[in-house]
DNA sequence: GAGTGTCATTGATCTAAATCAACGGAGCGG
DNA sequence: CCGCTCCGTTGATTTAGATCAATGACACTC
């Protein structure tokens, strides 16, 4: 794979001159880890700046009795690690390839010293950082002042916005039900449950991994609250 | 107040040239909100850098029916608004005085142009982001992977660890029972119980805010997960 | 084609914690 | 001093959703 021309591509590398990026390039190696794979832990000190390039990683938190807390998900072009490899100490979270997955892998020190002598990198960072954070911020907000079915309606029409073309009503699940309850903060039966109810309300049409939103108002105003 | 001299102290500022401070100071503002005082409303487009310098202030998130999840105190020292001085469009939370504070309020654009010429400030902003998203990540795993117990048990450890000189086991809490409850993610009612509960079983002594913490082990233990 | 793992689904039961309600105490303003 | 508000507390009730258990549908591998 030519790792340069990859990475020129990024939205996190615009506006990078060519040969500091070129620099880098040579300096980051390219990994693929099988479908389940877990590849940190949340106690690793990788310190190290990761993108993914190809498939599907979730960050996620578990708990000692086996349950887990889904914090993102991670597809083509999107970045993480960027707090251990400027700031904190150890990763703060698992990661694991839902999918067979190709991922660059930029060493903590090498990205640092690029980064400052390149502000736009940084300011591209603190970008991605914000980002995150506000997208933290609302799935607090959803775990603690919503109800299961709100999470899902505001979950649903989240993704349809973001994956849509205006107009379109269809929507492709990237995971399974139960990987999706574990987006939501629910259990696979509470998720099954709350999808039949929308189905039975004629809200939406689910078949395997597509589903239908048949009346995006009444969806809409369920995710605000009744 | 001489607002320089202050900014001078700020590990947020650390490293930055005497000359760019001044530059950055004369266009800041220092203003002085009374307690409950609501001065960030989630919809604002507030293009602004903040900067605790006294009092006390919470970030939140609220839901139509009234409740409450506090997302993160913030003290003298603490900066916020990172988000919006440089990517974010409007503010993802909500931002309430809770005792009188006085805050500087650097405007974003000025912000954002001293930092595009000081790396090092970039940097500092990339370290202050990464800690409050590992933060959240742990408000996430507490919310969604702990009950109440646990989480008030890992509260107060940390809380402990975070002020406590070492072998200090007194705790002084800066808010009311009402706003840790909000903090947990727990009803007031449901943070007493808690509470009464670890003082029975001879973990900790309540008195007024002052909770003195009698058998650090076992609350460990119970922050885990039995 | 049988055997096995994962997935979605549905029903029955259980439980942590919210909600509702009531009360005593502390601080504050008139 | 009396009323007022906000706080913490305790008890009774309710409920959302977890847990437990069982089933059928696929998609694999052997």
């Amino acid at each position: 794979m030519d790792v340069l021309k990859r990475m020129q591509t990024l939205t996190l590398f615009q506006g990078i001159p060519a040969e500091k990026l070129k620099a880098l390039a040579q300096r980051t190696f390219y990994r693929i880890y099988k479908a389940g794979e877990m590849f940190i832990g949340e106690t690793d000190p990788a310190h190290a700046f990761y993108v993914v390039i190809t498939g599907q990683i979730k960050l996620y938190k578990s708990s000692p009795e086996g349950r887990e807390q889904t914090l993102t998900l991670l597809g083509p072009g999107d970045p993480f690690g960027m707090c251990t490899a400027f700031a904190i100490e150890s990763f703060p979270a698992n990661a694991m390839a839902l999918e067979e997955s190709g991922i660059l892998i930029i060493p903590g020190p090498v990205m640092a010293a690029i980064a400052m002598k390149e502000p736009r990198l940084l300011v591209n960072i603190i970008h991605i950082l914000s980002d995150r954070l506000r997208e933290s911020m609302t799935l607090i907000e959803s775990l603690s002042l919503k109800e299961i079915p709100q999470r899902l309606a505001s979950f649903l029409l989240d993704a349809l916005k973001r994956e849509g073309r205006a107009g379109m009503n269809q929507l492709e699940l990237t995971v399974t039900q139960r990987e999706l309850a574990k987006i939501l903060g629910a259990t696979p039966e509470a998720l099954s449950r709350g999808l039949r109810k929308m189905n039975n309300a004629g809200l939406l049409a689910v078949d395997g991994r597509s589903i239908r939103i048949l009346d995006r108002e009444a969806l809409g105003e369920l995710a605000e609250g009744e």
